[in-house]
DNA sequence: GATGAATGAGCCTTCATTCAT
DNA sequence: GATGAATGAAGGCTCATTCAT
């Protein structure tokens, strides 16, 4: 093969791909199709048109536009888990460093984007009336609740603070969800950093030793 | 209206309504279809069925099913702002019980039923790809946002502390909105007592003086 | 109204009919159609382009496809059984004239279109796959084949001859569905009154005293 | 084919297929096909899976679906016409035990098992609207029924009968097909062997020296 | 005002066919 | 030869909208 084509080959996308790289790179065009125009209007032929490909193909991958919808969540659910569990593995021994990590990674550029927040409101919206989806995010929602209680607990401890750990872990983690739907529905949103101040101005409330509204204090 | 009419409209389910409560009807229906199937599968035959008219008055009454979903909207709106405006004016005159009332508003029976919640839920995940409901949301929240404000910077002069009136205010007002949302998509929800506790959880953390997790501090 | 109009009202197909007026036009449609083309290339577009509506008409007067085929499927059934029991009402009282009644009433126009055959002939392709179609054949086949064999026996014993009567039955049923299908699918066929004349041979080779080649025997 | 090549087809199974083994292997999964979901449900997809080949290795021995369909029938129509042909080579010189070969030939298992019966109606059904499928199917008729008429012409000479051989041949062989059609769409089938004798039951009534409903009388 | 039959655009889905590997 | 991903035409079905009654 002379450079000319080997060039080509390796410009153009392939025509063939794996299984699992068409369903990665179709799940990725359906986020980004409801980001845009909301579940309510989203197509087969969109999410194709978006893809490139042809919309035979996607009922290929996927039996049927509820399946692509059902793994797409799956997807964003499963994607969102190991952001918040990396981050905590990643985090210092501290109850409040672990806090920290936590509340931090919700707002990490993977998860955060504005077609990842637009597909997450969608898919709530529409979770009221679908109790496979609420499966989905709920068994997700569950593990995360039960880390920041923990974590809360312990840094209630640590700091010698009275408190009702599950409701301030509530409060911080509606909040955080509650900033993320401002930055997608407001007509002036604010930018995702004041989006993480005001989490931070919530944590501070609870935790004033270990908290201000720039995030975790300095260790001194 | 002669006599003879008069009779027949009290003694008769009217056959023919004003126009104002066949909308309202309908709209009613709408909401409460919404609530049951979400946003994506409402359609106009439902609507009517569970509004018990024909399908065809729906087009009669409001020209095209975007109509009919975006004075629902509207009609749910102006009775959100409504509840916290009267609850606001019947208010006593100190910053803590004014925000009290607010807080309690927006857990009256008449706007936090489950039919409503799911509603605002199925119109929020659509607005963000639907610049005409961010607008109709979006008015409303900047008004009950400024006020909210208005309150807390309020209550931080009355009890002398120190803090940002607009990110507190802010991380209240999601609190109240990510209970909603909890209440609506939780596999196990808690019930809506526990909500409101939760949300007074947050309060008491921005003015202990005022409020604890039962509500307003009596003021002795 | 004038004259004009009236003649127009008259001429013209009435945009709007009643369910049951509807539903037959569009059956009659569907066997004209199947017959045509065949059941495997049916579509609900071109039986609606026989029945000169739209095809969303057809799934408003029958929910899905499948429908509307067993209900064609099932308007053949009751229009055949209706045909062969009307016709051994009018029927004299002889067992040899009930049977002629029956064989006879197997080749009247009404079920012995070219149209109807075709249809059946579709019908029973298919039916063997599915059991639902066999359903609705079957129970008629089986009324038409006890009234048969009762007529087969007393004409047994009218005549004073030994034989089988659920056989004998059972080869002149088969004999006339025979015939059918050749009408049908033979290239050069023969005609409907050669096919009739062919039944009537078998009646004669079993009851030579009741019938001949041209049909019941004068009563001498 | 040389030792080494002859080896290697013994031992192990052949990757490789001659043409025309996956042919006959393709036809017969398309018999199997059409008997088990019918003609119009019968696809490539589902045709590859029975024969455990892959999807598009159909298309590659037959062009077309169509093709392969046409040619399905053609190879049941010439396995038809073998198996009474050399029936008819084996049996004896009178012309009572050449008619007893052809009607015993229908019932030989090769030809008369369930799937291929299946199949049979499956293209009966479809050949009334499509000419192609009819010339395959009439070709064949032809040759049958010419030599049925023979036999039973010359079997009247032989008994001295009077009798019109063209019906009663048409009598015998709708017979044949009509116990055919019972066999496969009759709720509670009688069995082979039952439909076999009704076919004797009609020989005898016609031929009443050469046949009972076993079978041929014993020459004596 | 009110009804519900009728229309047709657009969607999901199936599937014969093609083709790169 | 063989595989299976990819395409696109066509079909069934839904549903907003219209309109005769």
């Amino acid at each position: 093969m002379n450079d000319a084509k080997l060039a080509e080959t390796e410009t153009r996308p392939p025509r063939k791909l794996s299984r699992e790289a068409r369903r990665e790179q179709l799940i990725e065009a359906t986020i980004e199709t409801i980001a845009r125009i909301g579940y309510a209007r989203t197509t087969l032929t969109e999410v194709a048109r978006v893809a490139g490909l042809s919309h035979g193909l996607v009922n290929f991958h996927f039996e049927t536009k509820e399946r692509l919808l059902t793994e797409t969540l799956l997807a964003l659910a499963e994607e969102y888990r190991r952001n918040w569990t990396e981050a905590l593995e990643a985090a210092g021994p501290g109850a409040a460093a672990r806090l920290d990590a936590m509340l931090r990674a919700d707002f990490a550029p993977a998860v955060c984007s504005p077609g990842r927040l637009s597909a997450w409101c969608a898919f709530w919206g529409e979770a009221q009336s679908r109790p496979i989806y609420q499966e989905q995010c709920g068994s997700n929602d569950l593990a995360y609740n039960r880390r920041l209680e923990e974590i809360c607990a312990d840094l209630l401890r640590e700091t010698g603070r009275a408190g009702d750990a599950e409701r301030i872990a509530r409060v911080l983690r509606v909040t955080i969800e509650g900033v993320w739907l401002d930055l997608m529905t407001m007509n002036a949103p604010y930018d995702r950093d004041e989006a993480q101040r005001t989490v931070y101005v919530a944590a501070e409330a609870f935790f004033p030793e270990a908290f201000n509204a720039d995030g975790l204090r300095s260790q001194t």
